[in-house]
DNA sequence: CGTCTATTTGAATGTACTCAAAAGCGGTGG
DNA sequence: CCACCGCTTTTGAGTACATTCAAATAGACG
C-alpha cells in the first residue's frame, strides 16, 4: 500500500514489520483530483494525510477573501490542519489538491492507538514535528527579515520543482503578496 | 531544582519519580542578568533552556541590522535555537535575558541518551513540538493575513502580561514592524 | 474553437517606512 | 536626593514600495 511511507518510517527510526503492517493496516487510500478539496474549513480534520502522489496546499481565506497558502505538500510528506487535527476543532484551513494525488488518511483516534501499540511511532512524530517547526519558523523568519524578492529567489533555490508543478499566483500567496507583485519581481530578473 | 519543569513534565506524560530524578541530574542550573546573552548567533547552540524565572527573547539581525523576535519565553517554557542544536551549527539567532532569569540547560548529547533511557520523553518532546509548530504556524499566518494593528491586539488578549514585562520596542520587532509604526497603532486605539 | 483561468502591464493610491528630533522614563553615581 | 545619561517612546514630514483597480494578453482544457 504505502512503499513510500515504508521507507519514509524506517528512515526515522527502528520499525519492525509487523509494526508498519499494523501502521498500514489504519490507513485509508483515497484519491483527491485536481481542485478538489480534502479539507474544508469548518469542518473538522480528522485526518492526517500522508501523500503518495500528487501535490496538494492548505490555505486559508481572509477577512478579504484572500487566500493565503500555509504550506504545500509533495509525495514523501505529510498535510493536515494539524491545530484543527490535535484539538478536534473545526478547520480554519482548506486543503486542495493541486495535481490529481493520492493520500493515505491516518484517523485522529487511530493514531492515538497506535502511539501506544508502536512507541517508536512517538519518536516518528516527535522528528517530523521537530523538522515542521523549525521549517516555520525559518519561513517567518525569512517573512519578517527579507524583501519577496529574495523570498522567491529562495524558494525556487530550494524547490525548484514546485514552480513547474504549481501555478504563479499560489506562489504569491504563499510568499504573502498579490499575483501582480510577483509578475513585477519575475520580470526584473 | 525544578519543581517547576516536574509539574511541566508530569501534566504531559506518565513519568516516574526516580526518571525526572535522573533527567534532572542532567540539567544545569545557570541565571542570566538582563540583557545578558545565553546564546551569541555564530556559536553552535548546544542546549535546550527551560525557563524557571524569568523572561527571554530570541532573535536575528538581518542585513540592515534589523532586530527580528522570533520568541519570546517565560517561565515554564523552553527556549533555543531548535534549529542550530539539531543540526549542530552556528546559530543565526541570539537569546537574550529581557529580565534577570533562570534557566536549567540541558545539553544536546544528554537529550539524546535520555530518549534512550526515558522512552517517555519521545512523547513528552512530541507534544511540546507539536504545539510549537501549531502556534507558529498560527503566527504566519497572522502575519500574512491581518494588519499589524490586529496582530497588536491578538498579541495583548492572548498575552496580556507580555506588554508589562517587555519593552514595546520589541513587541514592535516581534510583530515585524517599527517601533515608530507601533506606537501610532496604540495612538489610534 | 471557445471559455475560463492565469499572467502581465499600466496608473493611481495608500500604508508603513526612513530620517530627524523631541519628550519621557529609569537607573546610576556623585 | 538630585542631576545626568542612555534608552524608549512619541511625533512630524517626506518617501518608497506593494497594493488596488482595470484591462489586455496568454495558456490550459474541454
Amino acid at each position: 500500500m504505502g512503499e513510500l511511507l515504508n521507507k519514509n518510517l524506517s528512515a526515522l527510526i527502528d520499525i519492525k514489520k509487523e509494526e508498519i503492517e499494523k501502521f498500514e493496516s489504519f490507513l485509508i487510500k483515497r484519491t483527491v483530483s485536481k481542485k478538489q478539496n480534502l479539507l474544508n474549513h469548518g469542518s473538522v480534520c480528522r485526518f492526517v494525510a500522508f501523500i503518495n502522489k500528487g501535490c496538494l496546499r492548505s490555505y486559508s481565506v481572509d477577512a478579504n477573501g484572500i487566500e493565503h497558502i500555509t504550506q504545500f505538500g509533495v509525495e514523501n510528506h505529510w498535510i493536515a490542519d494539524l491545530y484543527s487535527f490535535l484539538n478536534q476543532t473545526p478547520a480554519t484551513l482548506n486543503i486542495e489538491a493541486v495535481e490529481d494525488s493520492e493520500v493515505l488518511l491516518l484517523d485522529f483516534s487511530n493514531l492515538e492507538k497506535l502511539y501506544k501499540s508502536i512507541p517508536g511511532l512517538e519518536r516518528y512524530f516527535r522528528i517530523l514535528f521537530q523538522n515542521a517547526y523549525t521549517s516555520t519558523q525559518r519561513r517567518l523568519n525569512s517573512t519578517l527579515s527579507i524583501s519577496a524578492a529574495d523570498r522567491y529567489n529562495e524558494l525556487i533555490t530550494s524547490y525548484p520543482e514546485l514552480i513547474r508543478r504549481v501555478p504563479l499566483i499560489h506562489i504569491a500567496s504563499y510568499l504573502g503578496i498579490t499575483p501582480e507583485s510577483l509578475s513585477r519581481i519575475r520580470k526584473r530578473l
